[in-house]
DNA sequence: GTGAGATTAATTTGATCAAGTTTTTGCGTT
DNA sequence: AACGCAAAAACTTGATCAAATTAATCTCAC
């Protein structure tokens, strides 16, 4: 259930005789961060000539994470046999916010009422460096954390299905959050984080899953604003 | 957004100077139908070499094809590296029926304002061989007709996100709707798409909504009510 | 001597790579 | 501007290597 490089995940092996990660796997969860935390614009080609130069790896493990990425929505295919980092429209932004609000607030509540005491204390760990990089002002380990926060609560939800729209979910808005951070910074962010977490410690299931609700929503009204004023996203793939 | 092969599709192009279709993306359909309509039972075992003599193909293409159904929730990683049809469980069922409820009954909606004269044709069409299909007792053609109407009203909603959602959640129970189907026949099957056409031509995109709700609803309680009772779906793999 | 358990051999399957083929794209010429 | 040629990229295949499952054999206990 726990697929292979998914929001819930937990990092262990890196001595000699540990059972040997496949380089599919290592191209696909590279290139998903890049995705993830905004490494490749919206727009940008994504070619497997150019990962290959960039990652040494054969072709084969290559197109495996590509078409991986693809069905996730972090990746889309460009009718000819392109491959590029979608653009947010401001109809798919309504549906991401939809999807955001109904999976992640169940995700929320299913993980409040089965989060243990030791996963708590590390969702008050991230969150301490969640708000270390927004007072930083450093816009990449904000979205790191921002993610590592929930995917450590929506794993202890214990819904593999629910987890894997999430993901899909963050991969598909990913890139143009990095845009819009890198516009106006780390500081009108949300964190409703605090709140979640006193919900979590009273067991209040209805206000964990409320607050994290309005963390998110805000969250995605901020790309929804960013994207209404200006230029869209237009100008980030120069 | 079209993708390639998903809810949404037109087949045309069987001409000779027609683009060629690549052999993952034949094979990636071969193996979403199997799946889809219950020609791979739950916990059926699927290998490369396998599909490498049934199809013929390299495999390479395979291979893409498998990780692209991986990530979509049809097939699943084994841990060792098996891969095999899903089986439900209990809990995976009611995040389904979750899941199916939101994202269809929002496309459905969405689709009602949308849907053009000839679609709605086409829609009633597809339905009427549907009811053809559940009076010859013909479970196969039932789940097909059945997928079919839902893909055409959808794909009418313009929303290619939900729409990748949705098709996610018809792979993860298709096998299992084909075990239900084959069990307790056509009979109590529902089938509220008589209700959702008036609708639709009265253009009431909420009464609409509605009555795919109830039809997505009330199919699904059928495959929770066989999982309840009985033997659950061990018995498909003898 | 027979049977159960474990160790090892053999077969099957998966993972990776490199070479050959086809398609697309971009540039240069007419 | 249109056509064609060349370069680059994607697609496909087959070969090779590693891992896992299955089959066979061997040992030891009863």
């Amino acid at each position: 259930m726990e697929g292979t490089g998914n929001l819930a995940q937990g990092f262990e092996q890196s001595d000699e005789n540990a059972p040997r990660v496949p380089v599919h796997q290592q191209v696909y969860a590279q290139l998903r961060d890049a995705v993830l935390f905004g490494e490749l614009a919206p727009g940008q080609a994504v070619t497997i000539q150019g990962l290959i130069k960039r990652t040494g790896a054969g072709m084969t493990p290559i197109r495996e994470a590509i078409r991986r990425l693809t069905s996730e929505g972090a990746l889309e295919f460009q009718g000819n046999r392109r491959v590029v980092v979608p653009l947010l429209t401001l109809d798919t932004i309504d549906d991401l916010i939809f999807l955001r609000e109904s999976v992640e607030t169940r995700l929320a509540e299913r993980a409040a009422s089965r989060v243990t005491e030791a996963q708590i204390a590390r969702l008050e760990a991230i969150d301490a460096r969640l708000d270390d990089a927004i007072t930083r002002g450093d816009v990449p380990a904000y979205l790191r954390r921002n993610y590592d926060f929930h995917a450590l609560l929506y794993g202890a939800a214990q819904a593999p299905i629910l987890l894997d729209v999430a993901d899909s979910v963050w991969l598909r808005f990913g890139p143009s959050m990095r845009v819009v951070c890198g516009r106006m910074g780390t500081q009108n962010l949300p964190d409703n984080h605090k709140t979640a977490l006193a919900a979590l410690r009273a067991q209040d299931t209805d206000a964990a899953a409320e607050a994290m609700r309005e963390d998110v929503v805000q969250g995605m009204e901020q790309i929804r604003a960013a994207m209404l004023d200006g230029t869209g996203f237009s100008d980030v793939i120069d």
